[in-house]
Formats: C-alpha cells, structure tokens, sequence
DNA sequence: AGCACGCCGACT
DNA sequence: GTCGGCGTGCTC
C-alpha cells in the first residue's frame, strides 16, 4: 500500500484533560468535565456529553443517543461543546472495568476511520466483542457489574480449588487472582498441563535457514514478503520467528484467513508456542466464537496474558501491549478484505500497524497479491524466498488438457477419466476441482428457449437435485437463486409452452458426482461443496474421511483449495477454469492463478508425485503456460505489465461509490449527482483539497446482476495515480454525499481498495 | 442506523 | 372509527 496519511489521526486530541475551572462549566456535579465520543452510528462527527471528573480518554461510556442508549468511547475531553450547552446530555454511566483504549488502538481506528471514509465510532465499536458495546450487558440485578467482571469471577471461581490444593506455596491476593496468568488459563484449559513435553523441531532446509536468520536480524518497522510455495515450509519459518520474539517478552500476532479450515495450523501453533508462551499463552480469535469466548479471548490478549494472538482478520483490531511481530498467512487471499459494513482489508491495516508500532511484519505467500510482489519487487518490502519443498517431495505434474479436439464425455476428456482410472486400480485418491456447486446452471427449454430466471434477481436459478438418502428414496430437486436464496420446486413442463421436456444445461458438482459415478461405478466417491456442508461439523467429518482414505474420488469447489493436505491424493483434475480466466474481474486471472497453484499443492506432500490435469481451450494463455512451468515470478511479471499498461492497481489507486434501489434509475441519478458535485469543485474552491487533475470518475454502470433481491444496483469507480490525491478527494466527497438530494430512496456506499469491480 | 412523528387506505 | 403504510427528520 502506497504513503500513509495520518491526516485522519489528528482528530484525535493528545492533549491532556482540560483543566475545568477556567471553561464554560459543565456544571452540574462538582468538577464535572466534557467528553466527546464516538458513538456507532452512520453520522459524521463526534458527540459531546456531561461527564463526572475523571473520565479519561479511550474511556467506554453508556450514554443516551436519541432515544435509546449505546456504549461510546471517548475520543477527547474539550475545552468546551461543540454544541450548545443545553442540547448536551449527561453521561449515564462512565465505564471503567477496562483500562482506557491505549492511544495506538486509538490512533489505528482513527486511521482506519479516515482511510476508509467511516465515522470513527463505526470503527471502534464493532472491534471490540460484543458485550462490551452493548449497554444491556451493565443493567439489571443479573450482569453483576458488567461482562468483563462477570468473566473475572468466573475464572476466579474456577481456579478456586487448585488454590486451595497449592496453598502452601501460594499466598492469597484476591486483587491479583482476578487477572493472574494462572487463575485464568486454568479455568481456560484445565486439561493442557504446563509441563508440555519438549518439541522436537523439524531441521531447517537452507533457505528456511536463511529467512529465520534474515527475519531474526530485523529491527523496527519492515515488511517482508516470505514467498514460498505450498510445502516449503513457511509455518515453520513463521515458528522459528515467533519464537524468537516471545522469548523476548513481546506479543505475536498471527492473521489466517479462515481458521476453521485449518484446525491443524492452530493445533501446530499452540503446542509450539505454548511452550515459550505458557498454558493459555496462546489466544484464538474469529467470527465463529460464541459472545463470552470471544471476550475471554480478546482480554487475555488485551491484558497480555496471551502472547500470541491467532486469528482471522477481525484480530487486527485488537489492543496488545506488547506486540512485537506480525505474521500475515496467504496474504493474498481475498478473505482479509471485509465485504460490509467497515470494508477494510486487514493486511493493509496489520502493514499500517505494524509500521505505527516499528515492529516487523511478514507477509506469506505462495501466490502473493499483484501489490505485494510489486512492492516485493521494488524494494520496498523485503523479499525472502522458499523456492524447495521442505520435503523433498517432487513437485505435481501439471498437464493441460486441450478440450477444442477432444470428444468430451459429460464435459470430461479421456485422458482424465483415464488418470483417475489409474489411481484407482493403484489406490490412490483423486481431486476433481470444479468452482460450480448445484446440478446444473440453468434449465432451459429446448422448444420455446424458456430458462429458469430468478424472480427476483436479474440471474439464473441453479436446478439443485441431492440424490436420495436411501436407494429408491426420494431426492429433493429445487431451483435455487445463488444470489438472493430464493427456492422453488422444479416445474414439471415449461412454464411458458408447456413442454415436458426441459434440459438441464451445464454442470456443476452434484451432477459431476452423478457422473463420475456412473463412469466408475466400484469407486467411492463425494463431494465437498457449501451444500454438502451445511450441516455444522460435516466439513469436518468428510475431510476426515478423506484423510482417512475412505475416498476414491472426491469432488469439490475451492472449499477444498485450502489448507487440507491430502497425503495419498495422487492426481488432480479441473474443470471449468476458463470461466474465471475470462471473468470481467481485472483481478480474477490473478485469484485464477493462486487457487490453481492452491489446489495442485493439495497433493503428492508425501512424496508420491502427483499429477494436475487442467482442461482448457485457451492452453496457450499466459497464465496456464506459467502454471505448467510452477513460474509465479513468469504469471507475475506478465500480469504486472498488464496492469501497468492499463494503468490498473498497483499502479493506480480505486475506489468505487455503490448505489442500490428499487428502480435502477434511482440508483443511477445518484451517482450522476455524486459526479457531478466533482465537477463543481474542480480545484478552484480552495477549501477542498482535492487535486481533481489527477482524478478520474467514470461513467456510472450498471452491476454485472442488477437486480438482487427486487434491488437494483449500480456503481462510479474512482481512480487516480496518486493515492495522496485519491484520499484527499474521497475525504470532501464523503463529506458532501450524504446531503445529495438524489440519496432519499437510494443506499449507497463508498468502498476504497475495492477488490472486485 | 434506529426511532419517532405524521398524514392517508382496509379492517376488528 | 382505528391499525398501519413508509416518507421525513433528528440524534450531543
């Protein structure tokens, strides 16, 4: 990411609170102060309060807003409201069973505020977990002075009994059994005793060698590309690091990006890390835990209790006191980048924070994003590389399999079916990739060309047809609206002409698992889509049963594309790779690229070499040629220069206004209002900052579906070559937007560094 | 965003 | 006669 702006920071103040006697007095009790504070509402701006002496900035007050309560925090201590002193309100409560938001935590927010174009508060207050934002959580005889207090008796309660078993060698302190490192994580993990045999650690290749000894000679701020491809070996370099810096008495934090398909990665990390950091040392964050194991977790890592915090990119705002190194896993992966609310992307952040708090950061990857090896690339970030296999393992074949001459059988060339018939008869698995759940596409009518449209969306309904439970059973057959969820049953004749004889047409995973059943009907087969997992814990068990070889051939979206090895998965198949190749995404060749090189690194770790067929009618594209040859540097070089030449990111800077309403015309007006405010400001009103020479608006379109859900999108992107010019621009806009008059029955918003458009 | 207030249609 | 539609306006 380009220069940082700390522009935003300044609207924090730093000053200390105003000594009261010599304002306009807040009155009421006696030395009563003001406080301004940030509040979760779509508003700009901070709201001022009447507060008792003492309150403190990064402080959490329950305040009144309106007509209902909301938790704040508060961001200053003015001289004097902003507002006339009548219209303020008095705090209802000051909340102090936190320590104060340190200024960093404070700062980042702020950054991120201003980066973003979103009110600070809609920042702050959905990082924190949720029972310290809501203010039901500190009323009634039952919350007992709030969750955190709550939390703190629990696990005093819970260590009880151990104390008394130890009272010999342990005195009483029932202030410190409140947040003591041993009361807490035994009531955390009971099970996990301290004296963890030692870890035998793996030896070191050399360049593992060298990148632990590079990385372990960094001081301060700097970022560091670990490129390595699937089996070099980056977890342990990662390992040797963290390490290194717990035993300097310093925090780790970990970003993944989803955690629930890597468990093993996490298992991995705690015994290793918990033999530096301690029982309970290691904390896991993500969006799966339940209310109260989220706020354990985040106040272990809050007070330092935790040395390692673990997690998906909802970590990143966590407050640690001591952090020391930041590790962002498959940094390219889209999942960093949040799709509502706050659209932040949490590696830019982690490099933003990590340069706020002179730490290094390491960013891995096998198939880093276009803006990292560019950076990688220019010296701006350091680049380390893993090029071998940690074990040994031959790299997998990769094959292209033109299918322009190829009589295809159910969308499946020969040499396919025969590489799978092969592993078979050796009993080795195979992995048919295909990024296409459901049956079929579409259903068509061959007689008046009728086609399964969604009611409410401008997009096809996908037929879905589960084969039945039992033999002979009935199986459920619907179309299904990908985009909004809408379900029907399948007609039995054409709506429109009544024929009875409507076609499925295309292919997705189920009717791919139909088929490679009937083609090889001794072989156990299943799939592994967001449909055969529904169910909670089912991911789990049929990745097991995959682990366990109790699958011949198993079929899967990119759900299977992360983190699972399989140890006897000898050949890969692909189909339908094309379709991302010529997606209208600029970016998709590059996420194209990366869950290739994903799914091929899923097999042959044990040393069996492995083979990826890919079907394609495009087999002398660039990007599959580069794919032949395992050339991420090649793909990178050429998708670089493509980029540069159509001045895409890396080398501009996005970002894109949203509308949605009923009627696309809505929609429509208010992005041509939104231009055409730019075009009233055109650098001669001074009091904007925006240098608009280097702007670019274009013409506001219509989104590829336009219709979901009965609402009606359209979208303006942004572009300049300067991201100081982008940010300044975005500020003023964001600031005249929400008083367009265009925005009565329209929703919208502005998405900077977007990653789709 | 919530949550009010505020005027115009089909119902106990 | 009211319950309720969502239009508009405000929140320190």
């Amino acid at each position: 990411m380009a220069p940082w702006s700390v522009a935003g920071v300044s609207q924090l103040s730093t000053s200390p609170s105003v000594p009261v006697s010599l304002v306009p007095s807040p009155g009421g009790e006696e030395g009563a102060t003001w406080v301004r504070v940030a509040l979760d509402v779509p508003l700009a701006g901070l709201f001022d309060y009447r507060a008792p002496a003492g309150a403190r900035v990064g402080q959490r007050a329950i305040v009144s807003f309106g007509r209902r309560e909301m938790v704040g925090i508060v961001i200053e201590t003015p001289v004097a409201p902003a507002v006339a002193v009548e219209q303020v309100k008095d705090v209802v409560q000051m909340l102090d069973d936190l320590p104060p938001f340190p200024d960093d935590w404070l700062k980042l927010a702020a950054f991120a505020a201003d980066y973003y174009q979103r009110p600070l508060g809609e920042v702050m207050l959905p990082a924190l977990p949720g029972p310290l934002r809501k203010p039901a959580a500190y009323q009634g005889l039952r919350a007992a002075g709030g969750p955190v207090a709550r939390l703190d008796a629990r696990a005093a309660r819970a260590a009880k009994p151990k104390r008394t078993r130890r009272k010999k060698d342990q005195a009483p302190d029932d202030e410190r059994a409140l947040t003591s490192e041993e009361n807490v994580s035994a009531s955390e993990n009971a099970e996990a005793t301290s004296a963890l045999p030692p870890v035998s650690l793996p030896t070191l290749n050399a360049s593992q060698q060298e990148a632990v000894e590079a990385l372990s000679g960094l001081s301060g701020f700097k970022p560091v590309l670990l490129h390595g491809v699937t089996g070099s070996g980056k977890t342990e370099v990662y390992l040797r690091v963290a390490e290194r810096v717990l035993r300097e008495g310093r925090q780790v934090m970990l970003l993944v990006p989803e955690i629930n398909l890597t468990p093993q990665l996490e298992q991995v990390f705690r015994r290793r890390l918990e033999a530096i950091a301690g029982t309970g040392g290691v904390a896991v964050l993500h969006s799966g835990l339940a209310d109260g194991e989220r706020l354990q977790a985040w106040l272990r890592a809050v007070r330092g209790q935790a040395r390692v915090l673990l997690g998906t990119r909802l970590s990143l705002f966590t407050p640690l006191p001591d952090l020391g190194l930041i590790v962002v896993d498959e940094e390219h992966d889209p999942s960093y980048k949040q799709q509502e609310g706050l659209r932040y992307s949490a590696r830019d952040l982690a490099i933003w924070r990590a340069r706020d708090r002179g730490v290094p950061i390491i960013l891995g990857s096998a198939t880093p994003s276009m803006e990292t090896w560019h950076h990688a690339q220019t010296g701006r970030y350091l680049l380390l590389s893993l090029p071998q296999r940690a074990l040994a393992a031959e790299p997998p074949r990769i094959r292209l399999l033109d299918t322009r001459n190829v009589k295809l059988q159910q969308g499946l060339a020969p040499p396919l079916l025969q590489a799978v018939a092969q592993r078979l008869e050796k009993g080795e698995q195979s992995l048919i990739f295909l990024n296409r759940r459901g049956y079929a596409p579409v259903l068509h009518c061959d007689a008046c060309g009728w086609v399964s449209g969604c009611p409410r969306c401008s997009a096809y309904m996908v037929l879905h047809r589960q084969p039945p439970r039992v033999p002979g059973g009935p199986g459920r057959h619907e179309l299904r609206c990908h985009h909004c969820g809408w379900q029907q049953r399948v007609p039995m004749a054409c709506p429109d002409c009544g024929n009875q004889d409507l076609q499925p047409m295309g292919r997705g995973t189920q009717r791919l698992e139909e088929h490679l059943g009937e083609l090889f009907p001794g072989a156990r087969i299943a799939r592994i889509d967001a449909d055969s997992t529904r169910r909670k814990g089912s991911a789990q068990e049929l990745f097991a049963r995959m682990h366990a070889g109790d699958i011949d051939i198993l079929v899967g979206t990119q759900m299977v594309a992360k983190g699972h090895d399989f140890q006897n998965l000898g050949f890969v198949g692909v189909l339908n790779a094309d379709a991302m190749l010529f997606s209208h995404d600029f970016r998709a060749p590059e996420r194209l690229f990366a869950q290739l090189m994903q799914v091929a690194g899923r097999a042959g770790r044990a040393g069996t070499p492995a083979e990826v067929y890919i079907q394609t009618g495009y087999p002398e594209q660039p990007l599959y040629q580069a794919l032949v040859r395992h050339d991420y540097a090649g793909f990178a070089r050429y998708a670089l220069r493509e980029r540069e030449s159509a001045g895409l990111p890396p080398f501009a800077y996005q970002a894109l206004l949203t509308a949605e309403a009923r009627e696309l015309a809505q929609a429509q007006a208010f992005l041509a209002q939104a231009r055409a405010w730019t075009e009233r400001t055109d650098g001669t009103d001074s009091s904007q900052a925006a240098d608009m020479s280097r702007i670019t608006l274009y013409d506001p379109v219509p989104l590829r579906v336009v219709r979901v859900a009965n609402v009606e999108r359209a979208q303006l992107l942004v572009e300049s070559d300067s991201r100081p010019a982008l940010q300044g621009f975005l500020r003023a806009w964001a600031g005249v937007l929400p008083g367009l008059a265009a925005t009565a029955r329209v929703r919208w918003h502005l998405e900077v560094d977007p990653l789709e458009i």
